[in-house]
DNA sequence: AATTCACATTAGAATTATTCTAAACTATTG
DNA sequence: CAATAGTTTAGAATAATTCTAATGTGAATT
């Protein structure tokens, strides 16, 4: 259980003024042990059900996509109607399971290097980003 | 160029009927010689452009849907307001610049092999999508 | 060729995720 | 403690997609 200093600390040292809604989102995305795999109405449940004031819809995006620009969350791509956010940014993959629809994690070295032999003029690698489909055996 | 009752065939022993929409429809999307990215607003601008009578969007979306069920277009995981489809629905993987919102085949043969070491029990790998994510050098 | 009916198309409404707006609020600085 | 720049907020706006229910049409059957 961290203390909501060290949010404080983050988020200040990253320009981001530590206010309670801030804070607040910091406690629910990373005081946990596991990766989180989230969208923004799984956060505002979560958010809904604990005591604390109410934290506008708006603020949550706001939050979500400071907290993504700043390298905090990693956005999923993936082909969904809505967006998903991982608390692990770390270089790493995921399994999709798409009858449950759950993200699982799959790390780096759990998988062999890829090589890419095409290249495109002009143009460099960003990222590599690999989603493994999974459906039941 | 191919001619409608390649078309109409194909539709037929699909099970959908060869309507009039269906079949302006595929020879957009089939009477080319790449690979086509698309989104359902591509789609409609291109089928506006033409001398056709307009189809409704509603068709458009339909009609996308059940070619993709049938396996004559794949759906693209990517993380964006729109849906992009593919009318390369073979085994392969895409680049997606991230300035010009444009997608590129990867072939599976101009990558190497990918090795997932680790399983999930009860499941299997239906499908492995790789996303490389371009910016400008 | 007319009839029938399941399948398709359609316009527009409904839904849903996300972004925008502009007013009220608050953390920080001087 | 006043000023100010960054935040939060409710609600409106936007935009992709799906739904609805009325109308239209392919194709099998008469």
């Amino acid at each position: 259980m961290k203390n909501n200093s060290t949010f404080i600390d983050k988020l200040r040292s990253s320009g981001l003024r530590p206010t309670k809604q801030r804070i607040s989102i910091c406690k629910v995305l990373f005081e946990r042990r596991n990766t989180f795999h989230f969208t923004i109405s799984d956060l505002m449940k979560i958010l809904g059900s604990k005591g604390d004031e109410k934290i506008s819809l708006a603020t949550v995006y706001n939050t979500v996509h400071a907290f993504k620009n700043k390298g905090y969350l990693k956005q999923i791509s993936i082909n969904s109607d809505k967006s998903y956010f991982d608390t692990n940014v770390s270089n790493h993959h995921h399994f999709f399971d798409e009858n449950k629809k759950q993200l699982i994690d799959l790390e780096d070295n759990e998988i062999e290097k890829i090589k890419i032999r095409k290249k495109i003029p002009g143009k460099k690698i960003k990222a590599i980003e690999i989603l493994v489909k999974l459906s039941d055996t």
